[in-house]
DNA sequence: TAGAGGTGTCATAGT
DNA sequence: CTACTATGACACCTC
C-alpha cells in the first residue's frame, strides 16, 4: 500500500454527504488495509530492546546502572563508607568503654586496676602531660620533623636481626596472630568495592582520557592499573559489567601489590606492606595495636602466617590516593592529566565543588535543549493567553519546566541551524510562527509526494497561460512550491479561507466559519481533513521536541550523577588519606610517650611487658600486656555480636 | 547510491 | 459522543 493510495482513498472515500468527522475518518480508516501492526510485533520488540540498549550505552549509561548486582555492589560500597564512619564513632566508644573496664568489667566484674602488679606499674597520664614531656625535649607541631619521619622512625625500628623474644615483645599483645579474619574479610570487601569502583571508572570515560596520554605521561605509566589493566575503550554492555572483575582480578596481581610500594618509596616504611594488623584494626576499639608502631607490628607476620598486603595502606598509598583523585578529576570535568594534576595542586580548597561542565559539548546541547523546550513553553502559554479569539499556535498542549530562556525563541522557529546538535536541529515548526515570519516559510519542506492527482495536476501544472514567464509569474511559482500539500488541495477546492484559520481556529469558531459559507461536501471534506491533518502535524512536532527533550533532561541526570559520584569519591580518597596521617601521627606519639616512660628505677619499660592504652577520658594508662592481650580479645568479639 | 535525519501522515489510545 | 492530544509507525524527502 502506497501512501498515494491512502490519500487518494482518503479524498474520495469522504465525499459521502453530510456524515460527521469520524464517521468519515471511520470509513477513511476502515477502507485502509490493516497495517497489520502485530505481524511485525515480535521483530520490532526485539529491535526495540536492543536500540534502547544502544541508546543507553550511547548516553553514557553502562549496563552497570542496570545491573542489580553492579548497583549492589555501588550500595554496599557506600553502606561500608557509612558503617566504616560507625565504626570509627563506635572504636571511640569502644574506647571509653575500655576505659572504664579497667576500673570494673561490665560484663564479669572484674576490677582491671587490680590485677596491675603494683601500683608504681600502672602509671596514668594525661596526654596534655604526655604531649608537654613530649614537647619538652622534641617539639613537634602539624608538620614538624618528628619520629613519624620515615627515615627517623627506619632507623628506630627494631631490626629483624634482633633477637626472637625482643620482637615478640614488640608485638602488640592484641594483635599478635590474633587478628579477626572478620575484620580481615571486612577490610578486603571494603578494597574490593573501592577498587569496583575505580573499575566502573576506568571502564568508561577514564579509560580515554587518562590511557590515551603519551607513554611517557607520568601519570599513565604510574597509575597502578594502567599498565596490567586490559582497558576497553570500546565500551559494550558485556563489557561495562565485567569490569569490576577484571579489576578483582588484578588486585591479586603481583604486579598491583608491589606498585605502591614503587611508586612511593618514601612512605612505604609508615605503611607496613606486610601487616595485616595495622590498619586493619583501625576501626575496632583495638587501641593499643593502633598505638603500636608498625615496625612492632610488622613482625606479627613471624607467627601470623602468610603474608597479605595491607589492603588500605598499600594500596591506598598515597601516590595511588592522588592518581584516583587525578581520574576523578579526569572523569568528572573532562580534563588531561595535566590539566587534573594542577587542579589537584588547589584540590584541598575546592575539593567539594564541582566546577562548570557548560563547556562540554553534551552540557551545550543540553542547556540548548532546555531552552528550546522552554521556548515552546513560552509561546504556547502565550498563545493560550490570546486563544479567545485566535491560537495562533493552535492547541500546543507541550509545556516543559525546564528554565525559561529566550535564546531559541528565534532560532527555534527558524528551526535549521547547521551548527545545532543533531537533537536541537529537529526544531519546533510552527506554522503560525512561520506565516508571521513569510521569509522563513521556505524553510519547511514541502511533501507533495502524496498530494492528490487531481490537486496535483490543478495545483502544481500551471496554465498554458502562466507559461509566458514574467517575474510575477515565477514568484508565484516559487509560492506554489512553498504551499504545503493540503495549501494546494485547498487551492484547488477553491477553499474560501486561508488553512491557517482552518487549523487554528476553535471549533466554535471554525464551525462558525463553515456556516457562512456555502461548501460543497468535498470542500467540507478536505476542510476537516485539513484541520485533522494540521492538528496532527503540530502534535507530532511537539511529541517528537518533547520527545528529544526528555533525551536530553535524561543526558544532564546522567552527568549530574556521574559528577556526583566522582566528586564522593574524591572525597572518600579524601578522608581515607587523612585518616591514614592521623594513624601515622598517633603510632609516633606512642612511640614517643612510651619510650620516655620510666618505672621506679628510672628504667624504660619494656614493650613486651607494658603497652599504653588510651581511656575515653584523655588518659593514658601504662597497663600489663597480659591485661591489654585480654581487653583486646574482649573488644574483637564485641564488634561482631554487634554486627551480628 | 546508501544511509541518516527530518517531516508529514495515519492509526490508535487516551483525555 | 465529540474534539483534541499523544505517540508509534511508516513513507517520503533532503542532504
Amino acid at each position: 500500500m502506497t501512501r498515494l493510495d491512502r490519500s487518494s482513498h482518503s479524498g474520495g472515500g469522504h465525499a459521502k454527504g453530510s456524515r460527521p468527522l469520524n464517521s468519515l475518518l471511520a470509513c477513511h480508516r476502515v477502507a485502509q488495509p490493516p497495517s497489520a501492526p502485530g505481524s511485525r510485533a515480535s521483530v520490532q520488540d526485539i529491535d526495540l530492546i536492543d536500540i534502547l540498549w544502544r541508546q543507553d550505552i550511547d548516553l553514557g549509561a553502562g549496563r552497570e546502572v542496570f545491573d542489580y548486582s553492579q548497583r549492589q555492589k555501588e550500595q554496599d560500597v557506600e553502606k561500608e563508607l557509612r558503617d566504616g564512619g560507625e565504626q570509627d564513632t563506635w572504636a571511640g566508644e569502644g574506647a571509653e568503654a575500655l576505659a572504664r573496664n579497667l576500673l570494673v568489667d561490665g560484663e564479669t566484674g572484674e576490677s582491671f586496676p587490680a590485677q596491675v602488679p603494683s601500683g608504681e606499674d600502672q602509671t596514668a597520664l594525661s596526654l596534655e602531660e604526655c604531649l608537654r614531656l613530649l614537647e619538652a625535649t622534641c617539639p613537634f607541631g602539624e608538620n614538624a620533623e618528628f619520629p613519624a619521619d620515615i627515615s627517623s622512625i627506619t632507623e628506630a625500628v627494631p631490626s629483624e636481626s634482633e633477637p626472637p623474644d625482643l620482637q615478640n615483645n614488640l608485638l602488640s599483645p592484641l594483635l599478635t596472630g590474633t587478628e579477626s579474619p572478620f575484620d580481615l574479610e571486612q577490610q578486603w570487601q571494603d578494597l574490593m568495592s573501592i577498587m569496583e569502583m575505580q573499575a566502573m571508572e576506568v571502564n568508561t570515560s577514564a579509560s580515554e582520557i587518562l590511557y590515551n596520554a603519551p607513554s611517557g605521561d607520568p601519570l599513565s605509566t604510574n597509575y597502578s592499573l594502567a599498565p596490567n589493566t586490559p582497558i576497553n575503550q570500546n565500551v559494550s554492555l558485556h563489557q561495562a559489567s565485567l569490569g569490576g572483575c577484571s579489576q578483582d582480578f588484578l588486585l591479586f596481581s603481583p604486579e598491583v601489590e608491589s606498585l605502591p610500594v614503587a611508586s612511593s618509596s618514601t612512605l612505604l616504611p609508615l605503611v607496613p606492606s606486610n601487616s595485616t594488623s595495622l590498619n586493619s584494626t583501625f576501626g575496632s576499639t583495638n587501641l593499643t595495636g593502633l598505638f603500636f608502631p608498625p615496625q612492632l607490628n610488622g613482625t606479627a607476620n613471624d607467627t601470623a602466617g602468610p603474608e597479605l598486603p595491607d589492603p588500605l595502606g598499600g594500596l591506598l598509598d598515597e601516590a595511588m590516593l592522588d592518581e584516583i583523585s587525578l581520574m576523578d578529576l579526569a572523569i568528572e570535568e573532562g580534563f588531561n592529566p595535566v590539566q587534573a594534576s594542577q587542579l589537584e595542586e588547589e584540590f584541598d580548597s575546592d575539593s567539594g565543588l564541582s566546577l562548570d561542565s557548560s563547556h562540554s559539548p553534551s552540557s551545550l546541547s543540553s542547556s540548548e535543549g532546555s531552552s528550546s523546550s522552554s521556548s515552546s513553553s513560552s509561546s504556547s502559554s502565550a498563545s493560550s493567553s490570546a486563544s479567545s479569539s485566535f491560537s495562533e499556535e493552535g492547541a500546543v498542549g507541550y509545556s516543559s519546566d525546564s528554565e525559561t530562556l529566550d535564546l531559541e525563541e528565534a532560532e527555534g522557529a527558524v528551526g535549521y541551524q547547521p551548527e545545532y546538535s543533531k537533537f536541537c536541529r529537529m526544531s519546533y515548526q510552527d506554522p503560525a510562527q512561520l506565516s508571521c515570519l513569510p521569509y522563513l516559510e521556505h524553510v519547511g519542506h514541502n511533501h507533495t509526494y502524496n498530494m492528490a492527482p487531481s490537486a496535483l495536476d490543478s495545483a502544481d501544472l500551471p496554465p498554458p497561460s502562466a507559461l509566458k514567464k514574467g517575474s510575477k509569474e515565477k514568484q508565484a511559482d516559487f509560492l506554489d512550491k512553498q504551499m504545503s500539500r493540503d495549501e494546494h488541495r485547498a487551492r484547488a477546492m477553491k477553499i474560501p479561507f486561508t488553512n491557517d484559520k482552518i487549523i487554528n481556529l476553535p471549533v466554535e469558531e471554525f464551525n462558525e466559519l463553515l456556516s457562512k459559507y456555502q461548501l460543497s461536501e468535498a470542500q467540507l471534506s478536505l476542510i476537516r481533513d485539513i484541520r485533522r491533518r494540521g492538528k496532527n502535524k503540530m502534535a507530532a512536532q511537539n511529541c517528537r521536541k518533547r520527545k528529544l527533550d526528555t533525551i536530553l533532561n535524561l543526558e544532564r541526570d546522567v552527568e549530574d550523577l556521574q559528577r556526583d559520584k566522582a566528586r564522593l569519591l574524591r572525597e572518600k580518597v579524601e578522608f581515607l588519606r587523612s585518616l591514614r596521617q592521623m594513624k601515622q601521627k598517633v603510632q609516633s606519639l606512642y612511640q614517643e610517650v612510651f619510650g620516655r616512660l620510666r618505672d621506679e628505677n628510672g628504667r624504660p619499660y619494656s614493650p613486651s611487658q607494658y603497652a599504653l592504652q588510651y581511656a575515653g577520658d584523655g588518659s593514658v594508662l601504662l597497663i600489663p600486656r597480659t591485661m591489654a592481650d585480654q581487653q583486646a580479645r574482649r573488644q574483637e568479639r564485641k564488634p561482631k555480636d554487634r554486627r551480628k
